[in-house]
Formats: structure tokens, sequence, C-alpha cells
DNA sequence: CATGAATGAGCTTTCATTCAT
DNA sequence: TATGAATGAAAGCTCATTCAT
């Protein structure tokens, strides 16, 4: 074997499958999509998702934890990012804007995912920590400006709360 | 016949049918619910509901339907009622989380009615003509505050838009 | 309809089920019977099979159960029947015989019954049950036996235990 | 090859994993016993399994066989061996017990050994041979005590027949 | 109108077996 | 020889829907 042979054919066949996953969910929704399109879209074979996945619940669990994570510490990013608190609350906003736009198809799912915390409680306390993070980021940037000069006074927790529910709004 | 015998034996199974499925389907969610479960709630056989109801979809949507032009026909009420336009604008507010509240169970479907607007373009239509009801008797309400010199002048419609987001944001 | 028309076209789906059953699970073992194939047998569709038996197994427990109660019942009217005590002991012998003759490819389950019992709590007591039966109606023919100078005196417990675990050897 | 590499890693593969079969198959029953937990047991792959035995259907063959062929060793050593054909036929039937102890959990599979007899022909013939073979060595035990005069006269077969039958039920 | 037994397509999941490395 | 990722043919079970009564 060449030194400059691929030494692993094994291309992350998990991130493969949630790829695959994230197509079919978000194009037929959690009920509607077989784990055989899953399996057909990915390019494997239905056991090999299983190989991957224990079950169909556990698949849209980690698809759910996955996009969540990618988006927290997106904004994560930015919150703690150079910049006037002025300039990075903006730039959060237009952020999340953003985000439902790279999203793409992928937005269709969010109101399912809500449909899901509230039926599940373990989906419930994943969604919660996500919007926790949400806030107590945003709530950061606040005080962030409030300490600086750039905002008016006001309670940061309760302003990040409020602005967290306009913008789950939008998202809809 | 005999003039005693009660005249109707059909007193709105319709209602009596779609009274259950509320019932069934904010306990369970629309993919869990079974047909089954929506006619021993109503009393009535399984059959009697596809009597009443194609399918299991047409039923959905005209619990929907239901929900949808009750909440319609509340607010409008309120908007066009009596009192100056910021207090039918509190009370339109209130009004709204009072909804949500008396919703009660049912709340558990509104994530679920999302998710169905944004996959079928028929139950989208009707989300979307419910939601303009909404924006349109909210812009008029604005419009009226405007004239009667209680509100900034600002764009009414432009506003509608942004109060709905925000209040259609606490929903969640 | 006329007073002489079957009122009932229910003919007792559970017995025709259970019959199908005997004889598919007679044919290929419990492993490799398919419930598509029980209710193929019993001219029913899967659907129907399954409105009447929770699952597989449970419709492997009824039929067993059928069968032990059968046999149980069988053996009880022969020995509190009339006659000497030795002739109804020999005519246990041979209706046992005869029993498993008539078993005919219901015999082939046997050997499934008792792994199942190694294997499965409740089909063990169940199994064990049937046992206790067994032993408990031959212990009291040899004590009737005894009693009317008939035997030999000796345990009749122990000897009925003899005799079962003699007889079950040659079941197989 | 260096002279100092083990000449032969192959140290009995086939024996290996027929130990960790009969654990496997013991404490789950053929049905459930998965090939997996096979390879798993003998620390080999699944791969490896298939490459000492074609199928699982083999592998359960072979196990049973060397089984089989063990007992029928340990039995004849015992019939062919020094003392009255009395003692050898006491040490016979206590050997008979020791060996259901002795079994252990293997004496689980006893059942399912029966079933597969019954349901495939090369298994039955390999079984009936055995029991054959059980039953030629104790005719010919019997007829030695018959010859030496320590056994009434009786027919050897039937007598080997009869004590062959009373065994299987108590294995059970 | 009303019933509910019956249907059967279709789903998730399993696992013996293969084969490129 | 040895590996274990991958396969794919089933299997058990569900449930929206129908229809003889």
């Amino acid at each position: 074997m060449s030194p400059l042979a691929v030494p692993s054919p094994d291309p992350d066949r998990s991130g493969q499958i949630l790829d695959a996953a994230s197509r079919v969910f978000a194009r037929l929704g959690f009920g509607s999509a077989r784990m055989e399109a899953v399996a057909a879209e990915s390019g494997l074979s239905k056991g090999a998702v299983y190989l991957y996945f224990r079950s169909k619940d556990q698949l849209i669990d980690a698809l759910v934890g996955r996009i969540v994570s990618f988006e927290t510490r997106r904004l994560r990013e930015i919150a703690r990012g150079d910049g006037s608190a002025r300039e990075r609350l903006l730039q959060f906003g237009d952020e999340y804007g953003a985000e439902l736009i790279h999203l793409g198809p992928l937005a269709r799912m969010v109101p399912e995912v809500y449909a899901r915390a509230l039926r599940h409680s373990h989906a419930r306390q994943a969604f919660q920590g996500y919007l926790n993070g949400f806030r107590v980021e945003l709530a950061a940037l606040i005080a962030d400006g409030i300490r600086q000069g750039e905002f008016r006074v006001v309670d940061p927790a309760q302003t990040a709360l409020a602005i967290t529910g306009r913008l789950e709004g939008l998202a809809l």
C-alpha cells in the first residue's frame, strides 16, 4: 500500500447517515419518512443504518442534537466575538435569520422538533438546554452592552427571554 | 314515527366526534392518536366516524379548522368592540394569552399544526388565512388608534406583522 | 331474516385460529412457523389473527394451554371412572399412549413445549401445573387400588412420580 | 518463518468455537442464540466462525455430534469395564444421572435436540445412532449379566429399550 | 344510519451470511 | 487465516379503511 493511499475506508458513516437523514426528514417529516428512504439516500443498506443508530427514534434525536449543537456553537462564537455589544447583537440577529435560511429545507423540521419536545421528556430536556444556552449567551451580551454604556439599563435576563421569544416566533 | 319520538337522533354527530378528536389528538398527537381511540372517546363506532369524516387527514383538517375559526371569531369580536384602541389592543393581547391557556391541552397541538401547514398546501392555505385575518384585524385596530391620536404614526400592516410574529413566539 | 337463518356468523374465530396454528406449528415448529402461514391456514388475514391473539408468543401459549387442558380433562375422566383400580390404571396407560397417537402430528410439538418450559418461567409454571395434575390423579388412583387390596402397599405419590417419568420418556 | 515462530497458530479453532457455542446455546437456546454471540464468546470474529462452520445449522449439528459422541464413549467405557454386570449396570445408571448433572447448563439443550431430531432427517439419524449405541451397549451388558447368572433371563434388547425409555424420561 | 370484524399494505427491526481488505 | 462492516431477505406487528349485516 502506498503511503499516500487512503488508510481509512470509513468516511464517517454516522455523519453520512445523518446527512441523508436530514435531507429525508426535511423533505417528508419525521412521521412519513421511512428508514428505507434514509438508507437509500445515504447510499447504504437498511442494515447499515441500524448498525450506527439503534432505532428511528434515536436517529431523530441524534439529528436534532447535531443541528442544535451546531447552532449553539455558531451563536456563541458571535456573542463572544469582537466588536461593540450593539454590533454583536445585530450580527446575532442577522445570524439567526441567516441560520434559518442556511437551514434551508431543514427549517421545515423546526415545528416537528417543538412537537417532539412537547411529547417526550428527554427531547424536551435537550431542547430546553439549547434554549437556555441561547438565553444565557444573549443575556451576557446585553449585560456587556449595559456595562459599556451602549444599552439602557434593563434586566438582561428578562430582555434576553423576550428577544428569544420574538425570534422563535420569527422562525415560524 | 310516533310524535313523541326524538325527531332528530343526530344532534350534531360531527361536533361530538370533533370534541372527542380534540381530546385524543391533544393527548397523543396527530401521529400517535388512533382512529379507534377517537371513536371510543366519542362513544361512537369506528364506522360512524368514517361516516362523518372521509379520513383521518380530513378529520384533522376539520378539527384545526374549527379551532381556527373559533379563535378568529373571538378575536374579531374584541377588535371591533367598544373602548379605546389602546384598551382593545391590550384586551386583544390578554385574550391571546388567555386563549392559549383556554386551549389548555389543545395548545400541545400548535406545533403539529405548524408542521402540517409546512407540508400540505391546503393546510398551509387554511392556516395562512387565519394568520391573515389576525393581521388584518390587528392592523385595523392600530389604524384606528392612530386615527384617534392614541398611537404614534406607524405603518399599521408592518406593526401588525411584528406583533403577530411576537405572539406566535409566545405561543411556543 | 328467517328465524332459521344462522344468527351468529362468528364461528369461534379463536378456535379456528388455534386449529390452524396447531397444524402449522406441528408441521414447521414454533420457530420456523410464520404468522402469515397461520393466518393463511386459518383462512383469515394476518390482521385477524392479531385481533384474537396479542402476539405469536401468546398464540403459542394459548395453543399449548388448550392441548394441555384437553389432555388433563381426558385423563381425569378415566382416573375417576368406573372399574377396578387395575383396570383404570391400564386404561390410563393405554389412553396415554393413545393420546400420543391421537395427537398425531401434534406430538412433534412435545419437545418444543419442554424447551419452552425450560426457558420461560410462565410456560414452566403452566406445564408443571399439568404434570402435577397428572401425578395427583395417578396417585389417587394408586391409593384407591391399595385401599381395595388390588395393589401392594407403596407410597402412592412416589409411585405416581416414577410412572410419570416413565411415560414422559415414552412420549419421546 | 523463524524457527522460534509458533509453528501452528491454530490450536484447534473448531474446538474453541464449539466450546463457546455450547455455552451460548445452553444459555439462550438454539433459536435465540446469535452467531455474533458465539463469535464473541469464542474470542474470534464472526468471519472466523464461518471459516470453520458453513452455517449456524451445521455448527449446531457439530455441537450435538460432539456431545453425543462424548457421552457414547463415556458410557461404552463403563459398559465394557471391569466388575460384575450388576456393578457396571449400577454405575451405568449413576453415570447417566451424573452426566445430566455434569452436562449442567447443557441439559437445557436436551429438548431442543429432540426437537431437531423430529424435524431434520439427518439430525434424526445422528440422534438415533446415539440411542442405538446406547441400547446396544446396554443390551450387551444385560446379556453379560444373564450369562453370568447375575440377572434373570430376559430379552436383553427389550429390557435395554425399556431402560433407555425410562432414563430419557428422567432426563426431562 | 350504525356497527365492528376483517383486511392487507407497509412499517420497523433483526440477523445469518458474505467479502474486500 | 482473520476481520467486521455491510447486506438484504424476511418477520412480527400496526392501523387506516372498508363493508356485510
